[in-house]
RNA sequence: GGAGGAGUACCCAAGUGGCCAACGGGGGCAGACUGUAAAUCUGCUGGCUUUAGCCUUCGAUGGUUCGAAUCCAUCCUCCUCCA
């Protein structure tokens, strides 16, 4: 096991706050002399099944202190997501029902991993104990925590202020989420800086039930695509770790350039003098941001698809996004028979049936625009078009498909 | 329990009887340009067929009317205030 100071430098990397990095020293030096490894608990709100970067910042943090020889607990948090946490809305969620929070929790569970050290992770649900709760040990819980405490987290505050609703069902899911604490004996809390109240909440509950606070770990907020909003899959600025490599390729490429070194510091592994070394590049003027970008690029793909496939993506966007070139392998699509008269088809259908377009209408607007080629010649009519065997139909910068004609 | 307000396309938001498939903005898509799928500019953005139309849509269901997103009734959801 690495020194304690070693430990502390990895752990620290990248993250916005350590409360208190004084216990967390004396977490690891205890850990370490008693070679008990500590618990890292971090929370998943099962409303989102596809892990996007954005949660990756925090599982990259975990897998570097499984590394360090520590144990992680993923909490899943299939109770608190039908309550449905108030984080960062004016509003409300809307509750999530049974069957679709454990269809989400089983997704997760099978993307974690990609990340994750399997043999160092303990997966666990919190209806596991929430849902045994008494009334009366809810009523004790709920003692724990005063109203001016539960109003000075920011949004129940903001909304208190501007009269607008706040359930009471929603105080307790900072309680619920301490109470996790306290069951699994967390060590560390992670979370995003959204998560403070809530990772604070579970200090002082800890406290409250006898047990010594677990240290809180907040990561940043990764911006998504649009290099405003954080990334997140409801506004579809996300790239999610699932995604084909040629579309995480790209997805990165069209970020904001102001965002590079902080992709490169909190969506990869590259060494911190590595990042100050490209830090200084950029600022200096020394490097096209298009090429860094490129490189981060490859970076990120490399670390869900492998090296190859990285390298692949990057041929393809050169190609052909830059070049404009058409790709190498297309997807066939067999022209129904019935389709083709006189060797001339009626293309809008042909775009809908090879899952090119959504409707006829998408499709005649397209062509209007100039957006439809065979074998890169603009079509102007979407009507009576000559097709032959192996023709190459584009629809937009990058969708393609080759007709096949039996 | 009482009073009032609101529900419009992916999101925000105009529209108070026909000119509304519904202003505008965002987002998205396409074209041009470029240093990239950045920025900027232009166009498009319900569906089916056609260049004339037809069908579905403005919380839900009924109703009034030649005709409704717009009027009426009932219901559902959300919000605010009073108790």
């Amino acid at each position: 096991m690495l020194s304690v100071d070693e430990q502390m430098k990895i752990i620290a990397k990248g993250a916005e706050e350590i409360i208190e990095e004084d216990e967390l020293r004396k977490k690891l030096q205890k850990s370490k002399k008693e070679g008990r490894p500590l618990t890292v608990k971090l929370g998943l709100d099962p409303s989102a099944p596809d892990i996007h970067l954005g949660h990756a910042v925090v599982l990259r943090k975990i897998r570097q202190m499984q590394d360090l020889g520590h144990r992680a607990v993923i909490v899943i948090g299939d109770f608190t997501g039908m309550i449905g946490d108030p984080t960062g809305r004016s509003k409300a969620r809307k509750p999530l029902s049974k069957e679709q929070v454990l269809q989400n929790a089983k997704t997760y569970e099978e993307q974690i991993f990609k990340i994750l050290d399997r043999d160092k992770t303990e997966v666990r649900f919190n209806s596991e104990w929430l849902s045994k709760l008494s009334f009366a040990d809810v009523i004790e819980l709920a003692s724990k925590c005063t109203v001016a405490r539960m109003l000075e987290r920011e949004d129940f505050q903001k909304r208190f202020e501007a009269h607008q609703s706040i359930s009471l069902h929603e105080f307790f899911y900072p309680l619920m989420q301490g109470y996790d604490s306290i069951v699994l004996k967390s060590d560390i809390e992670l979370g995003g800086t959204e998560q403070r109240f809530n990772i604070l909440m579970g200090r002082s509950l800890q406290k409250d039930y006898g047990q010594e606070s677990q240290v809180a770990i907040f990561m940043p907020l990764l911006e998504g695509t649009d290099g405003i909003e954080k990334m997140s899959k409801s506004l579809g600025n996300y790239i999610g770790i699932y995604e084909p490599a040629e579309d995480m390729y790209g997805k990165v490429m069209s970020i904001p350039d102001d965002l590079i070194i902080k992709y490169f510091e909190l969506a990869t592994d590259i060494h911190p003098d590595e990042l100050e070394r490209k830090r200084e590049l950029l600022e200096n003027d020394e490097v096209n941001p298009r090429d860094l970008k490129m490189e981060l690029a490859r970076e990120i793909t490399k670390l869900y698809h492998g090296e190859d496939e990285a390298i692949k993506a990057e041929e393809y966007f050169r190609s052909v996004v830059q070049r404009k070139e058409i790709p190498d392998e297309i997807p066939d699509f067999v022209v129904p028979a019935d389709m083709i008269e006189n060797g001339m088809v009626n293309l809008p259908p042909i775009m809908v049936a090879a899952g090119l377009t959504s409707s006829n209408s998408e499709g005649r607007r397209l062509i209007e625009q100039g957006g439809v080629k065979i074998n890169s010649i603009p079509v102007k009519e979407h009507r009576n078009i000559p097709i032959k065997n192996n023709d190459i139909l584009q629809v937009g910068k990058r969708r393609f498909v080759r007709l096949i004609i039996d």
